[in-house]
RNA sequence: GCGGAAAUAGCUCAGUUGGUAGAGCACGACCUUGCCAAGGUCGGGGUCGCGAGUUCGAGUCUCGUUUUCCGCUCCA
């Protein structure tokens, strides 16, 4: 494990070193959990979002696109549940490290407190026997009075401290109450905070009201609340499908492991609306089509398996992840989700409009029940280059890192390298350039010895290496070199377009997606 | 969010008990070589993460802060 760490550290500075990965905001610090994208990340993130949607929109005839707003009405966090779930008071304490809601320690403290004067009554009871009065005991024992009177003053302050949202009058109740961590047994709190997984903002001028909205925590809403627009206008028969890719934001506490888990993110969503009692047929398929959507990478099927869920979300009625072998452990990458028709159901509740879908064959109308696949498409950019990165050790015995890319995923599909810079070479090399560089993304590079620039290309992913040499010139053929094997071919000029297409063409992915459906 | 560790050139790091910031690689120019990296010459690049404090003097000591990593914690 250790040493897999090791690798997972490399493969960060990989990603900066040859322009993948970049820390967001870097000469100011950087911003915590915030990444951007260099000049092959974004060729290699573009890619990944073309296989999937590709795969998603050209293969499916009854799956379109859509690409909606970040901003939404924010009724529609209401009516997902988003602004509920998590709005919550919490506070640690520092010793046993332990997280609670501070409301719900206060709580817990008053219904103790309560039992606490009962007990003395009930003690009191005992001691008295028959002549025991219990209301005049309340009434007039001090201990009990004072009790009574620290009570009432307390759960004011709770409901006054609960409607204002006053988080430090909170913490101060805890304090006052000397509430201790049920664990550690210590009174060693932190600050009282709000966390809301979700970004606000506000929409309007702020002089007369402005609107507060939310940066959307997940695309799938805009794709639920288009769901009409999208059947009517598109004449779409169920069981049909949505996607959409887009930015995701998540306010959240711990954010780490590169990558893996942003504030700021990109999903990959398709939404699949069917008939009610359909659902577990669609949830079933679609599992087998996405998990083969990953296995066409040929990076192994030991890479991949499938977390099913024990506990389901109250929404669900079956839910999986396809988990990827990170260099940190298997980690979930996709989550193939059976939501039943709740998302629907809320927002008929919520908006007051109809939600339903009039289905000609059964002649009656229902809310659709919908079928979910959900990626990240950080988490599959990451588990990409995880898989391709290699040290390999030569025959030599040097070292090469090598981005063993699937090729049609590659940022750079070829290079073409002069083998000297002079006697012609390099105009022929830059002749080559122009003839395919409209087919394919490529680069020039002259500097330095031939085995140094193919090592170059071998740290960035290109699969293809394209040497002119002096025979170049009277037979019109190159030699490619090829990044995996470091095999060597002679091709004719006019056949390299050819040649290269077969291999870095996303045809080739696809049609092992296509084969079984 | 808690605890621990780290931060010096683009990268990897050195920098002694506090005394004028260094190396290798990388980068640029020129020369040389030419099919699997690291030949020669010259050159550019650092207010040592940031902000205070102690001191005649701080990369070095103290405090704060930011970011990253590890462990908890959290995880629609």
């Amino acid at each position: 494990m250790a040493k897999q760490e090791e690798v997972f550290k490399k493969l960060v500075s990989h990603c900066k070193e040859y322009g993948y990965v970049f820390q967001s905001s870097e000469i100011y610090d950087g911003l915590g959990a915030v990444y951007d994208y260099g000049q092959y990340g974004v060729e290699l993130k573009n890619n990944i979002k073309k296989y999937w949607w590709d795969s998603m929109v050209l293969l499916h005839d009854n799956v379109v696109g859509i690409d909606s707003a970040i901003f939404m009405h924010p009724d529609i966090w209401k009516a997902s549940g988003h602004v509920d779930a998590f709005n919550d008071p919490l506070i640690d304490n520092k010793d046993s490290k332990k997280r609670y809601r501070a409301d719900v320690l206060i709580e817990d403290h008053l219904t103790k407190f309560d039992d606490k004067i009962d007990k003395e009554i009930e003690k009191a009871a005992k001691r008295f026997g028959d002549s025991f009065d219990e209301a005049m005991f309340r009434q007039t024992n001090p201990r009990v009075l004072e009790n009574q009177r620290k009570k009432d003053e307390i759960h004011t302050r709770f409901a006054n401290a609960l409607n204002d949202n006053n988080l430090n009058e909170l913490r101060q109740i805890i304090i006052d109450c000397e509430i201790v961590c049920p664990i550690s047994g210590t009174r060693n709190w932190t600050e009282v905070r709000q966390f809301n997984l979700m970004f606000a903002t506000e929409m309007g001028s702020t002089a007369d009201g402005a609107m507060k909205v939310y940066l959307r925590p997940e695309t799938a809403q805009g794709i639920f609340v288009n769901f009409l627009n999208v059947q009517k206008t598109g004449r779409m028969k169920i069981p049909f499908g949505i996607a959409q890719i887009g930015k995701a934001f998540r306010n959240e506490i711990v954010a780490r492991q590169f990558i893996f888990r942003m504030r700021e993110f990109e999903q990959m969503e398709m939404q699949f609306f069917v008939q009610p009692g359909e659902e577990l047929k669609w949830f079933e398929r679609w599992k087998e089509t996405r998990m083969r959507w990953h296995q066409a990478l040929g990076f192994g099927a030991k890479k991949y398996r499938f977390h099913d869920h024990d506990k389901l979300a109250h929404y669900a009625n079956a839910a999986t992840d396809i988990e990827f072998e990170m260099p940190f452990g298997f980690k979930e990458v996709e989550g193939i989700h059976s939501r039943t028709d709740f998302d629907l159901s809320q927002h008929e509740k919520f908006s007051g409009k109809k939600m339903q879908y009039f289905d000609p064959e059964l002649n009656k109308s229902y809310i659709p029940y919908v079928v979910e696949t959900s990626i990240g498409v950080d988490r599959m950019f990451l588990s990409v280059l995880a898989a391709s990165y290699e040290e390999e050790v030569l025959e030599g015995g040097d070292t090469r890192v090598v981005l063993k890319l699937p090729a049609a995923l590659a940022p750079v599909k070829l290079a073409v390298l002069p083998l000297v810079k002079k006697d012609g070479l390099p105009e022929k090399a830059l002749e080559i350039i122009d003839s395919l560089k409209f087919d394919f993304s490529c680069q020039y590079d002259e500097k330095d010895s031939i085995g140094k620039r193919y090592r170059r290309q071998d740290a960035i992913g290109t699969p293809f290496c394209i040497t002119v040499d002096h025979q170049t010139l009277t037979d019109n053929a190159v030699t490619v070199r090829h990044r995996d094997t470091m095999q060597q071919e002679r091709v004719p000029i006019d056949q390299l377009r050819e040649t290269i297409a077969k291999e870095v063409e996303m045809k080739s992915l696809l049609q092992k997606v296509a084969k079984a459906d």
